[in-house]
DNA sequence: CGGATGGTTGAAACCGTTCAAAATCTGTGG
DNA sequence: CCACAGATTTTGAACGGTTTCAACCATCCG
C-alpha cells in the first residue's frame, strides 16, 4: 500500500473513498504518468485565468490561495499528494483562486475534457472522483468554520488533526506522525493568524504535550486528546474507517 | 422578469448563468411544484444525518450552517429564493451541514435522483444545476476569505454587496436595494462577529452613508463605493451581466 | 564565513468580545 | 386600540485574544 503510494497517490486517494478495479488504477497511472518536478513557491494556476487543466498533486504540498490587495495571503485549501484541483473551478470561464506550490512538488496536469472522459469510462474513477469533489467542499466548509468560530490554540490542532488523517488515508502518516514541510507562516496563511501568534500557540501546545514538531515532523502523541481539545471530528473528511484509527478509538492512540 | 421569478424563483435563478429553453423551465417549474410554506428557524436537513432530496427555496431566506460544542453557530451559506442545496452535500451518506430557514418560507423538495435524472434530460438544466454548484463552492471560499482576512467592516459591507448581485440576479432587488428580513444575530453568525459588534460596525457604514438599513430593508446608495470600501469584486459569483451592472459601473449606481 | 530563511521573544496597541442593562420594535390577545 | 411580552437593537464599560512592531537567535546552505 505504502509502496503503490509513492507511484500513484492519486489512485491511492481514490481508493479512500471506496475499492476500485485494479484495472482502473493502473489506466488512471498513465493519465498521470508525464508528471513534472517544481520547487516551492511555483504558482500552477493563477487567480481569474481560465484554465482547462486539473491539476494533481503526487508529491510535496500545494495549496489553493487568495491574494488581498494588501498583499494578504489566505490559503482556501491543502493539495497534498493524491489531491487534484479544476475539477470543478474554472469550468465557469475562469479560476477563483490560485494554486501554488508550498514545497517541492512533483504534480501532473491532466486535461479536464480527458480525466472527465476517462471518469465515464471508468465508473469506479467517475464515482470517485465526486466523492474528491464533495469530500474538498466539506474540507473548505471545516475551514470556514475553523477561523470563524475556534481560538487560535482549536484552529492550529484542528488543522493538525486534520492532516493526520488525510496523511493516513495516503499512507503518508508513520504511527501518529507525519512530515509537515510547511513554515508558521503557511500556518498562519491557512489559520488567519499572525504568525508571531501560531509561534505561541505552537509552543502552547507543545508544552501541553499535545503536539512534537520538530524539524518538518509533526507527532501527535495523543490524537484522541488533541481531537478533543481542537473540537476535531473527522465526519467531514468522508473517509471514516481511515479516521476512525486515526483518532476515534483512544486504544490505537498511543 | 420580477413576474416569473415569483412564480419559479428556481428557474429563474438557473438563468442568471445563461439562456434556458423555456419548455425547459416548464418542467422545473412542475418538479418543484409541491412546495411547502415553513416558519423561521425550522430545520429542513439536519447535521450527520442521510439526505436524498435536494432542498430548493422559492421564498425567503434560508441557510446552511453548522452547530458546535458550545451553542455557537456559524453560517456557512445563505439560500435565497432560487438557490438549492443537496446535489452535492449528503452524497456521501450523510449531510455535513444543516439547513435551517432564518425566515418564513417556501420551499421544495426534490428527489435527488430525479433531479439530477432530469438535467440528464435537459441537458441546459443540467450545465445550469453545475453551475450553480460551481458558484456555491466558489462564494463558500470567499466567505472564507471575508472572516479570515477582513476586519469587521469589509465583512458586513462585502456581505451586503455579495447580496445585492445575488438579489439583483433574481430580480428580486428594486434599484440599489433589496428586502433583508435577518437579524444582526444572523449577520453575527455569518460573519463571525459578536452582535454587538455588528450593530456597532452597522452604525459606522450607515454614519458614512455607505448604507442604509431600516425595518429590514437595505438601501446600497453607491453600491461601487460600498464595493471599494469592502474589497468586494463580484468575479467569484459568476453572473458577470448581473454583477457588472449592481457595482461595477458607476453610472448605474445612483 | 556570510546571507537568507525561518523561528523566538518582548512590549505596546488594537479590534472585537463579554457582560450587563436600557431602549425600541413587533406581534398578539384582550 | 391598548397593554403586554418577547425579540431585537442599542449603549456603556471592562476585559482579553491577537496583532503589530522590532529585535534577536538558530539553522541551513552555498
Amino acid at each position: 500500500m505504502q509502496d503503490r503510494s509513492s507511484t500513484n497517490a492519486f489512485g491511492h486517494k481514490l481508493e479512500s473513498f471506496g475499492a476500485l478495479p485494479s484495472g482502473d488504477l493502473e489506466a488512471l497511472a498513465a493519465l498521470t504518468a508525464d508528471a513534472q518536478s517544481l520547487g516551492a513557491d511555483c504558482d500552477l494556476v493563477h487567480e481569474g485565468e481560465p484554465c482547462d487543466t486539473v491539476v494533481v498533486v503526487l508529491r510535496g504540498f500545494a495549496c489553493r490561495y487568495r491574494l488581498l490587495a494588501g498583499g494578504q495571503r489566505q490559503i482556501t485549501a491543502y493539495l497534498i499528494p493524491g489531491d487534484c484541483f479544476g475539477l470543478q473551478d474554472g469550468v465557469l470561464g475562469m479560476s477563483t483562486s490560485a494554486i501554488g506550490t508550498l514545497t517541492p512538488c512533483t504534480v501532473a496536469q491532466v486535461p479536464r475534457d480527458a480525466l472527465l472522459a476517462f471518469g465515464r469510462r471508468h465508473p469506479a474513477i467517475g464515482q470517485a472522483l465526486r466523492s474528491a469533489v464533495i469530500a474538498d467542499e466539506a474540507v473548505l466548509q471545516e475551514w470556514l468554520v475553523n477561523v470563524g468560530r475556534r481560538t487560535a490554540y482549536q484552529r492550529i490542532g484542528h488543522l493538525l488533526c486534520e492532516l493526520l488523517v488525510r496523511m493516513r488515508a495516503i499512507g503518508a502518516a508513520q504511527g501518529n506522525g507525519y512530515d509537515l514541510p510547511l513554515t508558521q507562516y503557511d500556518i498562519g496563511d491557512t489559520t488567519a493568524l499572525s504568525v508571531v501568534h501560531v509561534n505561541r500557540t505552537l509552543q502552547q501546545l507543545r508544552g501541553e504535550g499535545l503536539i512534537r514538531w520538530d524539524r518538518r515532523r509533526v507527532e501527535i502523541p495523543d490524537p484522541a486528546r488533541l481531537a478533543a481539545a481542537a473540537m476535531f471530528d473527522p465526519a467531514y473528511l468522508h473517509f471514516e474507517h481511515v479516521a476512525a484509527e486515526a483518532v476515534g478509538d483512544r486504544r490505537l492512540s498511543a
